[in-house]
DNA sequence: AATCTCAGTGAACAATTGTTCACCAAGATG
DNA sequence: CATCTTGGTGAACAATTGTTCACTGAGATT
């Protein structure tokens, strides 16, 4: 047991990492962090920074990494929840949550540098999202739930979804603000916004034309002239 | 004519704006910007930026007033614009996607800084995106094509459409990759992606029971359960 | 027990930062 | 015309930055 040596320095790598998530938390964006900042509150000295990650591009790419295994994880946990029909939602939206609260750090890294990072960053966020995205979209098209759509319609169907979450993120994990104005938790409104989304794709009918609506042609004039 | 004297210090204002957003071009957050940075790319020296704004986090405000004004200008041109009913979001969408490629980088600092900003700035658009919501919420509620929802689910309609379009900037913004996966323009894609939203809140039956729904019980269960 | 590895140290560096101050000169005001 | 206002200047400051280098000493290897 004791301390091989290699666990004391992935400690001190999580120091790290620890350390910029709690400067992140005064408000500051990543990309306002200084290396010298970093290893202070970590508890070392600047040099031994290089130790564990050639830049502070490279300790963002690590938070990535980090947060993106937990959101994974937590997908996976919803995954395997076996749902019923009419809880689904309801229950995936709990545990997902849940999990956000206890990794809240993790989470508001994610909410932060999804548009604001560096680039490198951005892009493997991009990529995170990507895969998350294309998971969600091979399981709506396994549970049969939306007949009408195609699998390219069910994939903005998945990118509508991860947008939606991604973009509640900052709802989550900020002070609620105060006793929000109605009797709207951040659980059941963001229950109610993707029920309205798969509702939206239950009912879809193909080309515009989803019940007894008109303005068809008006949507085929246009696509035509978009063509 | 010629220069009132004020109008050479709005000139000089205006250039610090500009100089920022540049700067920002290259990926970078607003939050890491330097103030010498910011005046260098201005053309001007660094004690002149005293002469406009207190502080960077000033300048950040003004950014966000531009912003928002532009913004706002394009909610009044959409809702200007009479619209047949199926036609009602492509058009809104097209407008809106003209103004962002004619603003592009305004709407690239709103992008970036929707999350990321300092508080102050944070704040602010915060501010912003609420007057957003309420104004599309009001104009929900007046054009009658919810029946089932009363004003608080029509509240969480505008926020769900809100935060899409607020979402999807970054890809409007960005240059969009490349021929996307399939025949999926950013405009096809957020369009389609409104009127799944539009389409559930139009087929929204009350509690939780869309249609000839189960699973009723089995929220109810799960609520009890983690209670 | 002798040797090697390597995470962390501490001094030193050139560069850049935000902010101050006295100063200028062109436009506004009388 | 004389005077005042004020946007922009340039030098100077203490502080902080990222990175280098030679070093140490405890754990790993032999």
């Amino acid at each position: 047991m004791s301390s091989p040596r290699a666990a004391q320095k992935q400690q001190t790598r999580q120091a790290l990492m620890a350390a910029a998530r709690t400067l992140m938390d005064g408000g500051r964006g990543f990309g306002s962090l200084s290396l010298r900042e970093v290893t202070r509150t970590a508890g070392i000295v600047p040099t031994a920074f290089y130790r564990h990650f050639h830049d502070m591009d490279e300790l963002g790419l690590a938070l990535v990494a980090e947060v993106g295994e937990t959101f994974r994880e937590t997908l996976r946990q919803v995954r395997r929840n076996e749902f019923e029909l009419g809880g689904m939602i309801e229950a995936s939206t709990r545990i997902f949550l849940d999990s956000v609260a206890a990794n809240r750090a993790q989470f508001l890294f994610l909410a932060r540098e999804q548009y604001g990072g560096s680039q490198p960053v951005r892009q493997i966020l991009t990529d995170l999202r990507q895969r998350i995205t294309d998971d969600l979209a091979a399981d709506l098209k396994l549970m049969n739930r939306m007949p009408h759509l195609d699998d390219a319609a069910m994939d903005v169907v998945a990118d509508l979804v991860v947008k939606t979450v991604f973009a509640t993120l900052p709802e989550l994990i900020d002070p609620p603000a105060e006793s929000l104005p109605a009797h709207l938790t951040a659980q059941a409104k963001i229950t109610q916004q993707l029920r309205f989304i798969m509702i939206g794709g239950k009912h879809w009918q193909g080309l515009g034309k989803p019940e007894g609506e008109t303005g068809t042609a008006a949507v085929q004039e246009h696509q035509a002239r978009t063509k």
